[in-house]
DNA sequence: CATACAGTTAACTAAATAGTTAGTTTAACT
DNA sequence: AGTTAAACTAACTATTTAGTTAACTGTATG
């Protein structure tokens, strides 16, 4: 067997436990489950990682390099602060449509009180957090911000986009069971970036 | 052993599961351990729950309950869409400054792409839904929000609120562990709500 | 052809887990 | 004091769990 047939195993085995830790999370995950939707034996699981919580660092830690890498490219290409708080929005939204997982194990890892991030995570976290307040100041010396509490805004881009996406492939079978779903519940949301676009920066003061 | 007592009990069930189901989610959270951190036998908690599901939709459907009546009684003493909408964020705010543990299940409720959800639960989700629809029309009615998606706004007030104090008490020592976090990570947020206000309402075009 | 070595596996272990059982204690009422 | 029912418990079971082991495969190298 060739080294691409083995990578292939490890690529399996990081997809299942994206999609595991996401949405039973680490505990709900268990390692038999894993092997079998991955379609690999257990043991080989352990011959890549180390143990169950090594292999969580380690997709956890990919899914928000991505992230920042994605930020921190899209960040070159603007001028105003304007421009940069839409990138901000931007890197999470399409990362997160691309794949859903990442959102999820977040939201999981700040309702634990945030003893489910791994240390490297916390790190790469508050950076985004730092670049975050970078763009608002630059925005407030601009005169075009009002003060805000940088995290306060994080957590409403992404609290946003993490409910509207995971939500996502759910709403149509809640809406069909329930019979008091708001009139847009069901709708696809194509371009919610936007929409935290203007909420957002008109909540800062943007005219 | 008189009724209070046995109450005592059934409550001291009931507060140790809100705070492990919150901290570290259904799975995760052990009737062991959770007999040892209510002080009472583990067959008590059998005896007074069905089984853990039984008890995990206890507790959170008592939890919404909560939220869903505190916003009905502070919607009645509102006449604008704009005091409507204070009112749902101060719901949700001081709810869960009083009792945390409720948006943490919920966060995990959603990360789970809903299956957490007992359907009582997401039926009162829902009512709370078409409530906040129903303010986003009338302001819109009135003239002084623009159109916007419910779901959106719902929950980039509840991810903003969620973030913030379930983070509350771990900031201090990750501030003192890492060397990158913003400036006013650390700072206490006593009026949260106000500037979820200003950023909500000013978003939605309020002047 | 022999040796080495990365990759893979079925079968195993020790510990943890949700839930049960069969019985004991407590308290209220007659 | 005796009866009853609710509240409670220590000890148990069957199953699941994370992780290990020891052996096997294919391939590359000398």
């Amino acid at each position: 067997m060739d080294k691409k047939d083995s990578m292939a195993k490890k690529e399996k085995i990081i997809l299942a436990a994206k999609d595991m830790f996401a949405n039973k999370g680490f505990n709900g995950t268990t390692m038999d489950e894993l092997a079998k939707q991955a379609k690999v034996n257990k043991a080989t699981i352990y011959y890549y990682f180390k143990d169950k919580e090594a292999l969580y660092e380690y997709v956890f830690a990919e899914s928000i390099n991505n992230v920042v890498n994605d930020l921190e490219k899209r960040l070159k290409n603007t001028k105003t602060a304007t421009d940069a708080l839409k990138a901000y929005i931007d890197s999470f939204y399409f990362n997160s449509k691309e794949d859903e997982t990442f959102m999820r194990i977040l939201l999981r890892a700040v309702a634990s009180q945030c003893y489910l991030f791994p240390k490297q995570v916390m790190k790469k976290f508050l950076r985004m957090l730092s670049i975050l307040e970078d763009i608002l100041d630059k925005g407030y010396n601009e005169g075009v911000f009002k003060k805000t509490d940088t995290k306060l805004v994080h957590f409403m881009i992404v609290g946003g986009i993490s409910f509207l996406l995971t939500t996502k492939d759910k709403r149509s079978s809640i809406y069909e069971t329930f019979d008091n779903t708001p009139k847009n519940f069901n709708k696809d949301d194509k371009y919610a970036n936007r929409q935290l676009y203007e909420i957002i920066l008109k909540g800062l003061g943007v005219k």
